[in-house]
DNA sequence: AATATGATCAACCGCAAGAGC
DNA sequence: AGCTCTTGCGGTTGATCATAT
């Protein structure tokens, strides 16, 4: 019988100081895994296969317990494993999963293969927290956790329980946005409080009501589909998930708020209203500042990203939390990544759509990795793009020369043998900063840069301002760019325009198709439409582009009301010097 | 440079379910 | 039926690292 002493448990620094004896004599060791250990307990099961880990301990000689052997191999040394990052899909996929789900970490795993109970779980805690603090909430609006639609008992003793440990800070609740979709005031299966709470708000000026039709859930690695046969509600055994919005889903439709950042009246969802009011957010919980400059100052981060996000005329607790819906919770490449920039360069006074992800997206180790991925419509496998970086502390025991421990593994996969290259080349996780929307502004600048006499419009549509890379000392030049499109204070001209020439100019649209596809994956992902899932094409036109900048209005606060007005007119746009969004 | 803070990760623990006797 | 053993799961802890102060 193994004795575990008492106390709490956690991986010793000094390498399982607190070993401990078998039944037979032998001391167990405790903590980080070494090399040879890793070697032993993967020869063995090559061996004799998984299971019977106790025997490990026995036959080998391995002072190791079997659950411990067994954890060991789980986690770290079986084939197949995924190293590195979530990407953008799974950490998609998590959150839909955890709201049918909950705290179901290995049926979470179960769908995300590679992935492990214990790093689903870590994430889910990491994001968890962050997003506590930072009074958001943990799920889209459209995503209504199936535990409150159908209370589970195991949810709500696990609720209960960290209610109990947590209420001392519940004042954060009431800061939550309310995504009207959710049922009040039942229990979440998160450690932490449910936005329900803040239901109790809904009625205050400053409260959010956010409307959103709701759609079937789609699975996010398959984006489209809804009979599609592999969803993880029809793969796991739970009762049926709810009915939910995709956060994939086509924000044309409005199945997916693209940041449910305040309210739209309902009023203001109809169609045929195209004004929008936009009332202040109301004040949250301040984050620590620190936070706030951890996720700006980056050597990547442009400063003048920064202030121009400092300059939004919101507050700081509301900008925190706008960049926070920007970049973290919610996983609408669309919503994440895009800002609105009112370019003063020299190819175009007009707004410009811009894909700039140093500047909406911060490289911190917080970021979230649907960037760092590279999304294959096509298929559902994930391109681990080099970002996709196998770390150093991922390795056995955080040890480097247990790669040698991998290498006698003969069943590791490429992909793996890809990750332990990569680390082997010094690539850290919490550097890289790979990810498709930099791809996308990097090959928009190359094309950029090969086609100056371009119509610089079209850059314009296909990435950040041309001055982004160089403009760190420009703050003030662009420090009243940033949001304010939504304050009606910029200059419109004929960004809309610009986006007819993308029809016009078939030739050039060919150079142009890669970026216009993966910008277009970013702008549709999941659309309903199915465009991307089927293959077909992407490319981004007016009327999509033209939408989904519509959808950006909804993006930005205002310190106090902002109408913004919509027309249906294209044209109108062009000489409209109010902020209009065209509709088709 | 030192310290504080937050994020990430690995590994621990207790518990429960299932299998075998 | 009851016991033991094995396995798996979920919660928790502490180390480490990066970054901010």
């Amino acid at each position: 019988m193994i004795m575990y002493g008492g106390g709490g448990g956690g991986a010793g620094k000094d390498g399982g100081s607190t070993n401990h004896i078998s039944d037979g004599g032998v001391v167990l060791k405790k903590g980080p895994w070494t090399a040879a250990e890793d070697e032993i307990l993967a020869a063995y099961v090559r061996e004799n296969g998984e299971g019977n880990w106790n025997a490990v301990q026995k036959n080998t000689g391995l002072a190791r317990c079997g659950k411990s052997c067994r954890l060991r191999w789980a986690n770290h040394l079986r084939p197949n494993l995924k190293k590195g990052s979530f990407t953008g899909d799974e950490e998609r996929l998590i959150i839909q999963l955890h709201a049918q789900l909950g705290n179901k970490w290995a049926r979470m795993a179960a769908q995300l293969p590679g992935r492990t109970d214990n790093e689903i779980k870590n994430y889910w805690n990491t994001r968890l927290k962050r997003l506590h603090r930072q009074g958001l909430p943990l799920y889209p609006p459209d995503i209504i956790p199936n535990h409150q639609l159908h209370p589970h008992p195991h949810h709500q003793q696990q609720q209960h329980h960290h209610q109990q440990q947590q209420q001392h800070n519940h004042h954060h609740q009431q800061m939550y946005f309310q995504p009207q979709s959710s049922q009040p005031n039942t229990p979440s299966s998160s450690p932490l409080p449910s936005p329900t709470p803040l239901n109790a708000n809904a009625n205050s000026p400053s409260s959010f009501t956010f409307h959103t039709p709701t759609a079937n859930l789609l699975h996010p690695l398959s984006p489209h589909t809804p009979n599609r046969p592999q969803t993880p509600s029809q793969l796991c055994s739970t009762p049926p998930p709810p009915l939910l919005s995709s956060p994939l889903s086509s924000p044309r439709n409005n199945q997916y708020p693209t940041l449910p950042l305040f309210a739209l009246q309902h009023s203001q969802t109809n169609n045929n209203d195209t004004n929008f009011t936009f009332p202040r957010p109301p004040p949250l919980l301040q984050p620590p500042s620190s936070l706030l400059a951890k996720r700006y100052k980056n050597a990547n981060t442009p400063l003048n990203c920064i202030n121009r996000v400092s300059t939004a005329p919101f507050s700081p607790v509301s900008r925190e939390s706008y960049t926070s819906f920007l970049t973290l919770p919610y996983p609408s490449p669309t919503s994440q990544t895009a800002t609105y920039h009112n370019t003063n360069n020299n190819y175009s006074s007009s707004p410009s759509f811009s894909l700039n992800p140093s500047s909406s997206y911060p490289t911190t180790t917080s970021s979230p990795s649907y960037l760092h991925s590279h999304y294959t419509p096509s298929s559902t496998s994930f391109h681990t793009s080099p970002v996709y970086s196998m770390k150093q502390e991922q390795l056995p025991s955080n040890q480097i020369p247990q790669i040698d421990a991998y290498n006698n593994i003969n069943n590791f996969t490429d992909n793996e043998r890809q990750n332990h290259n990569l680390n082997s080349s010094g690539v850290h996780r919490r550097s890289s900063s790979c990810s498709l929307l930099e791809d996308v502004l990097e090959e928009a600048e190359v094309l950029a840069a090969e086609g100056r006499d371009r119509p610089s419009k079209r850059r314009q549509l296909t990435a950040s301002p041309p001055n982004h890379n160089n403009n760190n000392n420009n703050d003030n030049n662009n420090s009243d760019n940033f949001f304010s499109v939504s304050f009606g204070h910029y200059d419109s001209s004929d960004n809309l325009c610009s986006l007819q020439d993308l029809k016009r100019q078939e030739d050039e649209s060919l150079q142009m198709n890669t970026m216009q596809e993966d910008i277009a994956k970013l702008l549709d992902w999941g659309s309903d439409s199915g465009e991307i899932s089927n293959g077909q094409s992407s490319v981004v036109t007016d009327e999509n582009l033209v939408l989904d900048v519509h959808q950006f209005a909804s993006l930005f606060p205002a310190d106090s009301t902002a109408v913004v007005t919509a027309t249906n007119d294209h044209h109108n746009n062009n000489n409209n010097n109010n902020c209009s969004w065209g509709l088709s």
